[in-house]
DNA sequence: CCTACCGATCGGTAGG
DNA sequence: CCTACCGATCGGTAGG
């Protein structure tokens, strides 16, 4: 007997999906020295000697959840979806759209610092080499579209455009964490309002 | 016979100096559950048991690193003591101040996301509560002085003015981590003409 | 502040 | 994919 070759979702691939699943929530919570490959085991329904039919050892899971919810997975898809009559108004789109998305899971702005930390950005090379070239000619289109400061490369459109969006999730909650009022905080709108006035010149 | 009270640095405090040194090392480098009390004991030439005789265990080991070494203990007092004839020099001057730290050590901004990720922010309203105060005052006579954007508070100012500084060096670090040339990208002088532009409207 | 040690938990493997 | 188990290392303590 073979199996069955086009299931829905074949067993062994549910089970890896579900240890996928169990192993983003531990290691952005717990970061990755602080997961239990034992509680991954557990929250995907196995036990632990399991996880070594689908992965090669903690690091290799991490890696996999690595490229399977980096933020910037999300990031640049989002920006080169976004929609609008103008280039400011689809930077706008764009921001609001990622804002939303990296505010509702935690846990992607986490995965970013922790793959920065405790693997010094190994990881970042291969992200970039596949995410980089389309989200490059996306912004160099719009680099020559626009006009900018002195001085800014596209990679610096990008780099700075990408940068002020982090800087609104990234700074509003430790600022709700220190206790602060949400309130008084600068949004995603404000901190567009800023930097789209600072960098799309007159033409 | 009691022990000399004035020795220009008594042997406990040299050693407990000396454990906070090698803690901190040992947390940037490898986070908080990657970090081992054996080897942090070795970076301060005592034995792991020692260590329970200035610190009541890891986690408080931590929290007077953090208390030490926190981003925000070195961005407020930077922010308040620049130097400059008008507003905007004065944030020029206070921004290439903390990049220039926030560059040459790493393990500044590491520290502040190792806090917010392993313990959940629970020392940022700690230390918020200590700093806040002045830079709020430092900031609110600024947000009075000058013209902003509708919408921005006086916190709001704070925040993006902060925010837009680590967003220079983490975007900076992170895309050199991912190979870009670091010739391409954007410094805090590029960011300051942006953020500048957006924020200080004409008066 | 050291020696010696505790129980607990870690990532991973062998064999089925 | 489970059972049973490996050696290693963890944070922390007792007693001196």
């Amino acid at each position: 007997m073979t199996q069955p070759p086009d299931d829905p979702t074949p067993k062994g691939e549910r089970t890896r999906q579900a240890l996928l699943d169990a192993a983003y929530q531990q290691f952005v919570q717990r970061g990755f020295h602080g997961a239990s490959i034992r509680v991954i085991a557990d929250g995907a329904g196995i036990t632990p000697g399991g996880i070594y039919n689908h992965f090669a050892g903690k690091d290799d899971l991490f890696a996999a959840v690595v490229l399977a919810h980096h933020p910037l997975t999300r990031i640049f898809p989002q920006l080169i979806a976004a929609t609008g009559n103008s280039a400011e108004e689809r930077l706008r789109n764009a921001a609001q759209r990622i804002t939303d998305e990296l505010t509702a899971d935690e846990g992607l702005l986490n995965l970013f610092f922790i793959e920065m930390i405790e693997c010094q950005g190994a990881h970042l090379a291969t992200l970039a080499t596949t995410l980089m070239p389309k989200a490059l000619a996306f912004v160099s289109e719009l680099h020559a579209s626009v006009a900018t400061p002195p001085g800014i490369t596209p990679i610096g459109l990008l780099q700075t455009f990408v940068g002020t969006v982090l800087a609104t999730v990234f700074t509003r909650r430790f600022l709700a964490s220190a206790g602060a009022p949400t309130a008084a905080l600068a949004g995603i709108e404000q901190f567009m309002d800023i930097y789209l006035h600072g960098i799309l010149r007159e033409e």
